[in-house]
RNA sequence: GCCCUCAUCGUCUAGGGGUCUAGGAUACCAGGUUUUCAUCCUGGCGGCAGGGGUUCGAAUCCCCUUGAGGGUACCA
């Protein structure tokens, strides 16, 4: 272990979604690149919508996608609680420590008095900046607004001189900001919970993190934080902000984003490999040395580099990653595609459990033809279906009309026979009665595949007929062919 | 409004003053393979936001404009 530590805190406040992931899935690279350490931080300060639940979907997806923490929420660790709302003792306590200093004071302006002051001040066109009415209150006031019944929140007091508050960005460079700009920031509520600008800091410091990687927007809330860690005298973390990812809208991409998928869950559910998640994520503002798409984990590893991160956002393009995904399901260990696709053709009511057991063979070769054809798994039963549900024609006076055309009854008993001929019942022997067939006999191609694979799937396309007939095994076969016979016989 | 960030094919990106006639991937189109769809292979289309500088030379450095995004909460 280096002394590099990370930390990924997200807010229980929904289920993770591509953004939070990448931004988790960058600080777990990074931490494993430089043998550091990485802490799972639960951010649940907002009472009233954070929930238990959503913690343990996050933790869930973490692990699904493969990002293990290695102190933290749920992991345990020397520098806990990792949940903020257990560690309010601690935030009252550098609270009070500030007030002491006369680095902070209690507010007892009221939300609606606030609204107000920001409304006067949009109207006379200058920033809605908070204006220190509660600064320097005298005993008497103070007592006046306690008797009232007021619940005061504690604000940080900016310093009095203007000055500049550096942001040192590993990514960006200095980013500089004028301490004008900001007011005396909110640091504890009026519920008695702190405010995220806060507790980061306090938990930050405590937590003896090092590098903070986290996304763009939390830029500009940064010098706010650095002055609270220098009125506690702490030592300021590295930084480094991540270029946001944009939804299709080109918004900053967040729960809901109207046209898209958002929420890590809905890849999972649809089939998406979390291999192949991974390797997408990565290359949403970064790519590696060498022209190369497909990495796999260690070596998305070996070539991660902080400062090769890009400054601008990325757009998330559901077509690279269906390309990506489709990739891993063609590329990836049969067996184990084998195992993922299981519960969606369970899903779509083809197999069951006592099915699986006993035709697993059978089935690992409808699972290869299909995966050539799906970017991810949900598409499978579709792909497969041919292979599981009875014979069906969706015209069947079309499909009557091309069993009657001159060759085909020459074509099907041919293909039989020749089939009950091969010494070897393997894909390729049956392309091979394919390749003799269109030799031999008086009719062309097209008279050869259309009608067959119409009779025996009842679709104008799929796989390859080689392995339709291979899957499909002789008696099923001659069945079909003879049924579709029968078919155009009757009329 | 104010503050901050960003700007290369539709999208993800390479490129850090001459090797850029700007490279790769995806998407799209065409050809080949499979006489099907898909996969796979080959080829093609397509971009340095605009304007000023600096320089012998700028996609690369500087400035302005424009555009996009973020922040400006008792959300995180």
């Amino acid at each position: 272990m280096s002394d590099m530590r990370l930390r990924f805190p997200p807010s229980p406040t929904g289920k993770i979604h591509i953004g939070n992931m990448r931004t988790a899935l960058f600080n777990w690279l990074w931490a494993r690149k430089n043998n550091g350490e990485l802490v799972l931080r639960i951010e649940d300060t907002d009472k009233e919508r954070s929930t238990k639940e959503f913690e343990d979907i996050i933790i869930q997806e973490l692990d699904w996608l493969g990002l293990d923490v290695d102190e933290g929420a749920g992991v345990g660790g020397e520098y806990g609680p990792y949940r903020q709302s257990e560690r309010l003792d601690i935030y009252q306590a550098y609270a009070e420590k500030l007030l002491e200093k006369g680095k902070a004071y209690k507010c007892y302006c009221s939300e609606e008095e606030l609204e107000e002051m920001r409304e006067k001040a949009k109207q006379k066109g200058v920033m809605p900046k908070y204006n220190g009415h509660c600064r320097n209150l005298s005993k008497e006031e103070e007592k006046e607004y306690i008797k009232e019944g007021r619940e005061p929140v504690i604000r940080f007091k900016l310093p009095k001189e203007e000055r500049d508050v550096v942001v040192e960005d590993v990514i960006r460079g200095d980013v500089t900001f004028s301490s004008s700009v900001l007011d005396d920031f909110i640091i504890f509520k009026s519920d008695g919970m702190p405010t995220y600008n806060f507790a980061v800091v306090i938990d930050d410091a405590l937590m003896e993190i090092t590098e903070v990687i986290r996304g763009e927007d939390h830029l500009s809330n940064t010098p706010k934080q650095i002055l609270i860690y220098e009125a506690l005298d702490f030592d300021i973390p590295k930084f480094a902000h991540l270029p946001l990812i944009l939804d299709s809208n080109r918004a900053k991409l967040k729960k809901r984003s109207k046209d898209d998928d958002v929420y890590i869950g809905e890849y999972r559910e649809k089939g998406y490999l979390p291999e192949a998640l991974f390797n997408f994520l990565s290359f949403l503002g970064w790519a590696p040395p060498e022209d190369n798409e497909i990495l796999s984990k260690e070596e998305t590893i070996e070539n991660f580099e902080i400062t090769d991160i890009n400054k601008s956002a990325a757009v998330f393009d559901i077509e690279k990653l269906n390309w990506v995904n489709g990739k891993y399901i063609r590329e990836s260990d049969l067996d184990y595609i084998v195992e993922l696709s299981i519960p969606f053709l369970k899903d779509a009511g083809f197999i069951d459990d006592e099915f699986v057991e006993n035709n697993y063979q059978w089935l690992k070769k409808v699972i290869d033809v299909s995966r050539t054809g799906v970017d991810y798994l949900a598409q499978l039963p579709e792909e497969a279906e041919l292979f599981f549900k009875e014979l069906e024609f969706e015209d069947k006076e079309a499909a009557i009309k091309e069993f009657n055309e001159e060759g085909v009854e020459l074509v099907f008993d041919s293909l039989k026979e020749k089939i009950e001929e091969i010494d070897e019942f393997t894909p390729e022997k049956i392309s091979n009665i394919f390749s003799e067939l269109i030799n031999e006999l008086p009719v062309g191609g097209r008279t050869v595949y259309h009608p067959t694979r119409l009779a025996l799937t009842g679709l104008d396309s799929g796989p390859e007929m080689k392995n339709v007939i291979y899957i499909l095994g002789k008696e099923e076969t001659y069945k079909r062919l003879d049924n579709a016979l029968a078919m155009s016989n009757d009329n």
